[in-house]
DNA sequence: AGCTTTAGGTAATGGTATTAGCTTTTAGCT
DNA sequence: AGCTAAAAGCTAATACCATTACCTAAAGCT
């Protein structure tokens, strides 16, 4: 038995993968183990289980995404940062739709969990836009979920194929931008 | 043995009960069984499987968030109606998190599929709303699809509990109804 | 070299969905 | 009313999946 050389980042990072090509919900431990060429219970020696292996690929989809956004909305400011964390946010979860999906209805176990902590990185990146605007301290809070609602309602959706006559995604997502971006110098 | 006297409509309709009580992915058939009275396979009389249930319980979800937007906007316009339309769609999600969850990254598998015509039904709802707007109408299915995400997107992510301080989500979302007012009149 | 740790394997358990085939109730027809 | 056939329910069996217990051998350390 020739050892393979598995670590739980590797375990994770091949889970995250197998779930963008076959789908989050198709994504089984027998599945991931035939993928990194072991036999199902080794597995448990890098991951708690399928549970933790969500969690895990979770925060990964996170942080990635938090290291997207942040990185596009380098050097700019307003609306064009704005423009540039939707696109980056929106790319990640096409591109990633299985590990985007392992975030959804996933909530952190505690404050220290690193579930929680990627979500504050995502959450933070989504705040340097908004401080690109000159908004009010009672406006922030709500315009921070007024983003994070807009932007990960419209990706779900994609992601799903929601939306049925699906000509002009992209017009309709930059539309999008620009409806925010109005909304916010408004405040 | 006697019989229960179940049909499809009723097992559905227990099975988005009960996934509204223990969750959807707690939802299993052995579950949905003793809550009716019988036992597993004879569920199979009845729908086609675990997949077939979860496709009918998200087009009921549907069906009825529909029924709710749609009868809650009856005699408003304009602002009125969006607000009454956010409400009733935010207020169904949270009563029934289970079945709109079923709703989930959950795609027709045809134009004449029921969980489509649902779809459409609700999308009908929130265009009524739009109709209250002076919109051109080449912003008409963009701005739809600005409704949509932003709602879908709310109510998933406080249906995940993914607003964590979550003090005042009530006050962030009327403030989204706001913004969103402004927009649609701003076109 | 010898020892300890650990990645990997096999075997077994429990839970799940699903199918096959049987039995009995019920509805429909005469 | 009585007969018949469809349908609703059941038990038994199969297959798959996650998980645990326990064993084996590779790798690292002294």
């Amino acid at each position: 038995m020739p050892r393979v050389g598995l670590n739980p980042a590797a375990v994770v990072a091949a889970g995250a993968a197998l779930a963008d090509e076959v789908g989050f919900a198709n994504l089984t431990m027998g599945l991931l183990a035939e993928q990194v060429g072991v036999r199902t219970p080794s597995l448990y020696k890098h991951v708690g289980g399928q549970e933790d292996l969500n969690r895990r690929i979770a925060a990964l989809a996170l942080n990635e995404a938090a290291d997207a956004v942040g990185g596009a909305i380098q050097g700019y400011a307003g609306r064009d940062a704005l423009a540039a964390a939707a696109r980056a946010f929106r790319a990640f979860v096409v591109e990633h739709p299985g590990r985007y999906a392992a975030t959804i209805g996933m909530e952190p176990s505690g404050p220290d969990d690193p579930l929680a902590t990627a979500g504050e990185r995502l959450l933070g990146a989504f705040m340097a836009v908004l401080r690109g605007y000159e908004i009010g301290e009672s406006d922030l809070d709500h315009a921070l979920r007024m983003l994070r609602s807009l932007w990960h309602g419209f990706a779900t959706l994609q992601a799903a194929n929601g939306f049925q006559w699906s000509a002009d995604i992209d017009e309709s997502f930059e539309w999008l931008i620009a409806f925010a971006d109005r909304g916010l110098r408004a405040l």
